[in-house]
DNA sequence: TTGTAAGCGTTATCAG
DNA sequence: CTGATAACGCTTACAA
């Protein structure tokens, strides 16, 4: 391996000014033609490729953007939607000639990291949770739009959770059900309450009441959607419907019906949230809702890269709609 | 936003020469306990952070790797396989405080885009394709090491394919089955050709005869991997049993026997590779070999370390053993 | 159209 | 123990 060729190098290869070069190399003006000429072939000849460290010296931006996942390794890979923004965002980041960093690891440690490196000219922070201690730092220090998290004064892309879901529970309350469960999120989270405002809106815009005992919570992980489902489906009148606020949960629901030898959807009709993979390999495929995910990673990225330029974005903060896929686990009732 | 702080101004104000700041935040010796302490004051006290991208310009040494991933969004998304790798990678990089920039996009253009930023001090190349253009440039050009591709006289970690199939065509001659179909990749390509070797393998040992009709090829994709199972199922005698190269033709092969009436276990087993997350999620839950990923990754990235900073590694290529999962969809020949 | 020189923020090498 | 000074490779006024 040879020493890198510089833009020295090539400037007294070429008997001119590193300047020269370096107004050939970033297409400016101000060279003969015969000169730039002779300067690119000299650049193709020597295999010159301008060090990118020294530029961003210089110039004061790295060209570079970092975005913050979940270190939940299982969130990561069951649900589509982390990868798929990252996607999504550096698809849209390579487009402007920027490049992404992945910061993982523990909640404070990669906020940390980010902050302390200066590596990146902004942030893309993905489904941080809200108590999240880093937040405030960050939004102070970087440039930063959030993705999927709705926070105040600050740039987001997110979606519509409460539409979505209510889109779904209203799906249910169109093939005539009118006893539907709903398993929700933890507590206090704001993606929770979101998701149950929306059963709650498709209820009110019916007229349909709620009733208390077809409501349960659980982690969004398939155990306890099974454990909320037997929950639920010990009620009686037994609701013919549940919906879960996420597909892993909805899963669980399954099984749980199984387990008590309801036919899905025969006896029972379930929707999911999220559109992982697998809710199209259960058996019957599960209906549930999309988010747009790549399409989010790279809004997101679009609109931090007009935030970084110190464009004025048309709006800071973008909610996306859902899309509700229909399979064959939700039916009429009673069929 | 007020101008950032650097290593002068903390020099200037502490009355000592820059040199004197920067042996105290790179914890070098030489600096008088007083003076260090007195310097680490103004540090946390005007919030001082050094700029990664000045001392990269001196030390030549970028801190970072970059991990080319391929470009399908398919591939990235059901398969827990590379995010997982990433996940490990990342974990690793940090330990050592190096940083992952991503790489995606078409293959040719971000080979291309890697060899012209020069923005990382080496590469992990997951899952490329064995023709891909750019292997012998990157592989020149910068410190790679070759993820899930054994490549040869080049770096890499890779996992057992023949080894790990073999053990789960076993697991199913264990059973009592004799007949055992086969699905297996796209002709031609290596990981095709280490699977069905692991197949033909597991019958030589067990001193069975292959019969052709009941092998077929898929794309690794769910409905390659239903016809080349109905195919199967439609020779005399129909086999008791399949194997198919990965998880997603398995759930075609899984939907394929429903199709037929078949039940899973009972009239057919069927085994399949990855253990993507749907494979837990099938009714039956899909017997299946497990990669061990986030390890791959992990592994990948320290040798990759290793190779940077010039050590000899114990060795320069891994292969790292399978998993077999039993789940429910193979059972006793017969039952 | 081209060259000169300063500077981006560090670290490294010598001297003192 | 500490300070000067010269890199690192590039861009950018400004000058010629």
């Amino acid at each position: 391996m040879s020493k890198n060729v510089t833009i020295k190098d090539i400037a007294k290869l070429a008997g001119v000014a590193p300047s020269t070069v370096s107004r050939v190399v970033t297409g400016r003006p101000g060279v003969g033609d015969e000169m730039r000429a002779k300067i690119w072939q000299l650049i193709k000849e020597h295999n010159y490729r301008p060090n990118s460290v020294a530029r961003s010296l210089v110039k004061r931006r790295l060209e570079t953007i970092g975005i913050l996942v979940p270190r939940g390794r299982t969130a990561f890979f069951e649900n589509p939607f982390f990868a798929d923004v990252l996607m999504g965002a550096t698809e849209a980041a390579a487009q402007e000639n920027f490049d992404v960093l992945v910061y993982t690891g523990s909640r404070e440690k990669k906020g940390a990291r980010v902050l302390q490196e200066r590596k990146v000219d902004g942030l893309l922070a993905v489904g941080l949770r809200e108590d999240d201690a880093s937040i405030p730092l960050i939004k102070e220090e970087l440039t930063t739009v959030f993705v999927n998290r709705q926070i105040k004064d600050a740039a987001w892309v997110s979606v519509d959770n409460k539409e979505g879901v209510s889109k779904a529970v209203a799906h249910l309350i169109e093939l005539g059900h009118r006893q539907i469960g709903f398993i929700g999120g933890p507590e206090k989270m704001e993606i929770s309450e979101l998701r149950k405002a929306g059963y709650l809106d498709a209820h009110r815009k019916f007229g349909l009441a709620v009733r208390p005992e077809y409501m349960a919570a659980g982690n969004f992980d398939e155990e306890s959607g099974y454990a909320a489902a037997t929950k639920i489906l010990n009620s009686n009148p037994r609701p013919t419907a549940i919906f879960a606020a996420n597909d892993l949960m909805a899963i669980g629901a399954l099984k749980a019906a199984k387990n008590l030898s309801l036919v899905v959807p025969d006896d029972l009709s379930l929707c999911g949230f999220d559109n992982i993979h697998s809710s199209s390999h259960t058996d019957p495929p599960l209906s549930t809702v999309k988010l747009p995910a790549f399409q989010m990673g790279q809004l997101a990225c679009q609109l931090l890269l007009q935030l970084i330029r110190g464009e004025e974005p048309e709006a800071r903060q973008l909610l996306l709609p859902t899309e509700l896929i229909v399979r064959q686990s939700s039916g009429k009732v009673g069929e």
